[in-house]
DNA sequence: CGGTTTTGACCTGCGC
DNA sequence: GCGCAGGTCAAAACCG
């Protein structure tokens, strides 16, 4: 779907003010002079992204008004200590889903691009998609392809600018970009 | 052939 | 309580 997957070219603009660092949150590759330095090939001035943090209930980044609305970056979701992979566990038939409300870490930030999925050295893997009321573009919901890691990602565009992307991140990796392949915890995964 | 994407159905939370 | 909207599942289709 991401048709002619090439050279990322996207323009990143970020808001710091977090408790946790990029590379807290799981995103080694991108440490925050990283993630700044990927504003350097675009235009600084140009308020292109924003990007927000969430400290488990209360949003604690800065964010652009109507870049993310606050059920992405607001809202919090329970955990309830399903630790056993991504579908906890298959009561019936499997279907105990839609859960909400899990408290995993998460920020958004809004990107010009044009691929949805940036590239981030994670593997993600779509599993769904869905058509939002506030948005002409559909949502697309993925996670992280690593055996023990519960990432999830949400990618939807800004209706007005079908070239502004809002990548959402929910929860922490266990494990580096360049390990993704090789499916070995190292760290216990051990928060919240 | 195995992994990924697509897509419709289903479930849950929230507002009214 | 009901309806809506969002989030997830899972089977089928697709692709390398």
């Amino acid at each position: 779907m991401e048709g002619g997957r090439g050279v990322p070219n996207y323009e990143i603009q970020i808001s710091f003010s977090t408790p946790q660092t990029i590379h807290e949150m799981g995103f080694p590759q991108y440490e925050e002079n990283q993630m700044m330095s990927l504003l350097a090939p675009a235009q600084p001035s140009q308020p292109l992204t924003t990007m927000a943090f969430t400290d488990h209930n209360n949003q604690v980044g800065t964010l652009e008004p109507k870049a993310v609305e606050d059920q992405n970056c607001g809202s919090n979701i329970n955990d309830g200590n399903n630790n056993s992979w991504w579908r906890s566990s298959g009561s019936e038939k499997g279907k105990v889903k839609a859960r909400r409300k899990l408290r995993e870490p998460r920020f958004c930030f809004q990107t010009r691009s044009d691929v949805d999925v940036l590239d981030d050295g994670y593997k993600w893997r779509k599993y769904g998609q869905k058509v939002v009321k506030n948005s002409l573009h559909p949502r697309s919901y993925y996670r992280c392809t690593h055996s023990n890691c519960r990432v999830k990602k949400r990618v939807e565009r800004l209706s007005e600018d079908c070239r502004m992307v809002i990548t959402t991140y929910e929860g922490r990796h266990n494990h580096s970009p360049s390990d993704d392949s090789n499916s070995s915890e190292h760290e216990g995964f051990t928060s919240f």
